[in-house]
DNA sequence: AGCACGCCGACT
DNA sequence: GTCGGCGTGCTC
């Protein structure tokens, strides 16, 4: 429950020791709960409750106590996001998982002395019994033979005595000691640094930075194999969108010879009660995962492995908001292990983090074989538009002919999901708009629907228009993956097409099924979202066009550049094979900008020193601070006066400034109004103690909530 | 988060 | 006179 403190309840004896999982009566109901730590200091202007209010813990559970580094870690994490402790000991404790029993089966062991009467059938049933163990007894019967009375005959004259244990099987073992790939000589010495750092067993935060097809993964699977080879030692690997990573998969089970457990939001109760026990366990040696993963009851944590770890999506913004790639190495030094951030196109504050001294830094610079890197330009939309009504201009249709001419493959990126992304009518200019939300509704021709992108409103496309009665006069404006596909088809018929976007790649089966197609080379041309960008690899793709190059920058975003720096470089590294390096194309009406200008030139230093440079003139992160103050409610005028209390109890310190209140980016989302303030301190202020004081001088009225986001990732 | 309580308007 | 809508506050 999202409480602030624990609350105390009457001692039982013994007392049970911090860490215990016990249930206790909250309110009507009987609750999971961790017996806390009781250092914690009295809350200020709360007494505490009486002796005879308390009531009784209502009994222990029988789980794994949580162990004095998760329930700091907790702590810490609460602590620093300024969420309430209870919700963040909630992401540790699923009371679901914790609370469900194991599902078990019966089985038989020798126990008595051997029957008065020894019969033939009976003695094949103790030997079988001695063999094999504890064994149910339909198979007991099978190994020796015998009908199952004979069985059942030995449990009732107490030969036999029956047990319930788990049916829970026990996962199978990752082998570290299987001959992996040969690795480069850099490889190697960046191998034999990350088996150092796991040998050590200290906390030591490590940037692994590779280019795309570096083999970073083959690198830090070293690390993991030295982590496996430690007695009970576990492995937490982190990868931004879990559901899409069947060619991870594939490859740690090549290395291995045994599949990772893993841990996402998709799992069914039922393995994700497996998957939560194995781990508190041990049996459970090496797990891959998404954010929540960050919260899981590891016993003897060796490595930590943040891969892509510059992937917005390791950011929550739902519930407790934290980034799960910082939470991480705050995880590590808590368990005192080793954790590698890995990717191609390191994140600002973690490339600073590694040049500062503060994390290690291993560097990849070749392409495994002589597979080349591919050179990037730009296609001057102001001079060489496309035709009307196309998207693709004559330079990039010539390049895609000639690739297909080739028998290579082509990609197109656009990172905009349907038809199009707005569709107005052109009798009387009215937009389909969310009845919930500040933004578009958007066309997908495929399912014929117009949806929302944020609350997941959607309803039949409907070609006249609800606005003014004209028949056939909603017209689409702008382009979306579908829209490009429906033009390839148009200009190249005898093309092999294929879409990815999240809507079509719904579950890791389908993805292992549209991967298998494009690597076997199935596919002419792919047409993808920012989904095909992340960690897949096509061997016979040479030619990237990129739709919108400029999309990413609009709107002047904080990562703006940053984000759209990394999205490029990671989408061109797709493209590229042995023979002949991949050649990507830009499409922009501002080849001028500074950012595709260092991509066109492949300057990263330019490109990191002006983003450098610029924040720490603006003291933004990671030079300064930020924390969003995100209000919301049904009723725009308390929230909008709630913003405007809050900026006038700012605070007003040196190396403190307030910005807003301002409508949120999304004004307004699921029928919440929404408008936020930002607060920017100096990097060495406490953010934290800053904002709460601020809040706590404002009584909000109930029907406005208030969230903060430490550290956010975006914002206008 | 859930839930009870209590205040006010609408109806038998 | 009573039902039920939701704003407010408590849970050890």
């Amino acid at each position: 429950m999202p409480f602030d403190a624990p609350f105390d309840y009457a001692a039982a004896d013994p007392k049970p020791a911090p860490g215990t999982i016990v249930r206790v009566p909250l309110g009507k109901h009987l609750r999971v709960a961790v017996l806390w730590d009781d250092d914690e200091k009295p809350v200020a202007g709360k007494k505490p409750v009486a002796d005879k209010r308390l009531k009784p813990v209502d009994s222990v559970l029988d789980a794994p106590p949580m162990s004095g580094k998760m329930r700091h870690f907790i702590a810490w994490v609460a602590h620093y996001t300024l969420s309430p402790l209870g919700a963040v000991l909630r992401m540790a404790l699923p009371a679901q998982v914790v609370d469900a029993a194991a599902p078990t089966q019966t089985v038989c062991v020798l126990a008595g002395d051997p029957p008065a009467k020894l019969t033939k059938a009976r003695r094949k049933v103790l030997d079988a019994a001695q063999r094999l163990g504890p064994s149910t007894v339909a198979s007991l019967a099978k190994a020796a033979d015998v009908s199952d009375g004979v069985v059942r005959g030995l449990v009732k004259s107490k030969t036999l005595s029956t047990r319930e244990i788990s049916r829970d099987k026990p996962y199978d073992q990752p082998d570290p000691d299987r001959q992996g790939p040969d690795l480069r000589e850099e490889q190697q010495i960046a191998a034999t640094q990350l088996r150092a750092a796991v040998l050590k067993a200290a906390f030591a935060p490590i940037l692994l930075e590779g280019v795309t097809g570096s083999g970073k993964t083959e690198v830090y699977f070293e690390a993991v194999a030295q982590a496996l080879r430690h007695e009970g030692g576990q492995v937490l690997v982190m990868l931004p969108e879990i559901a899409l990573t069947s060619q991870w998969l594939d490859r740690f089970e090549a290395r291995f010879g045994a599949r990772p457990v893993e841990w996402h939001s998709d799992l069914s109760p039922a393995e994700r009660r497996r998957a939560w026990h194995g781990v508190a366990s041990g049996s459970a040696r090496i797990v891959v995962g998404a954010r929540s993963a960050l919260f899981l009851p590891f016993r003897d944590l060796r490595l930590l492995v943040v891969d892509e770890e510059h992937d917005p999506s390791f950011k929550q913004e739902e519930g407790v908001l934290y980034n799960a790639r910082d939470m991480a190495v705050v995880r590590a030094r808590f368990e005192a292990c080793p954790i590698v951030l890995s990717t191609a196109t390191p994140a600002l504050e973690t490339l600073l983090n590694a040049r500062d001294g503060r994390y290690g830094h291993l560097v990849l610079a070749a392409r495994h074989g002589a597979a080349q890197l591919p050179t990037i330009s730009a296609i001057d939309l102001r001079s060489t538009p496309p035709e009307t009504g196309d998207w693709l201009a004559p330079p990039l249709a010539e390049a895609i002919s000639q690739t297909l001419a080739e028998g290579e493959q082509v990609l197109l990126f656009l990172n905009r999901r349907g038809y199009a992304p707005l569709t107005l009518c052109r009798t009387c200019g009215v937009r389909l708009e969310c009845p919930h939300c500040t933004a578009w509704l958007v066309e997908h021709r495929y399912k014929r629907q117009v949806q929302c992108h944020h609350c997941g409103f959607s309803m039949p496309a409907d070609p006249d228009c609800a606005s003014c009665g004209g028949t056939d006069s909603m017209v689409a404006c702008g382009p979306g993956v579908e829209r490009v596909a429906e033009e390839v088809m148009r200009r190249w018929p005898q093309a092999r097409l294929d879409v990815m976007t999240s809507d079509t790649i719904t579950s890791p089966a389908k993805t292992r099924e549209l991967v298998a197609r494009i690597e076997a080379g199935a596919a002419d041309i792919i047409v993808g979202t920012q989904i095909i960008t992340k960690g897949y690899h096509f061997p016979k793709l040479t030619l990237v066009g990129v739709v919108d190059a400029d999309l990413g920058l609009r709107g002047g975003d904080l990562r703006a550049g940053e984000r759209c720096w990394q999205q490029m470089v990671q989408v061109a590294g797709r493209a590229g094979r042995a023979e002949r390096a991949g050649h990507v194309f830009l499409q922009t009406y501002d080849p001028s900008h500074p950012v595709t200008r260092a991509l066109i030139e492949g300057d990263r230093e330019a490109f990191l020193t002006r983003e450098i440079e610029e924040r720490e003139r603006a003291g933004m992160p990671p030079f300064g601070r930020l924390a969003g103050v995100i209000l919301s409610g049904p009723d725009l005028d308390a929230v909008s006066a709630a913003g405007k209390a809050l900026a006038r109890a700012a605070p007003m310190q040196p190396g403190i400034s307030v910005y807003g209140p301002a409508p949120a980016p999304l004004a307004r989302l699921r029928g919440q109004h929404r408008h936020r303030l930002l607060i920017q301190t100096a990097r060495k202020q406490p953010i934290q103690t800053i904002v709460q004081t601020w809040i706590s001088q404002v009584k909000l009225p109930s029907s406005v909530r208030l969230r903060i986001d430490v550290d956010p990732y975006s914002f206008l």
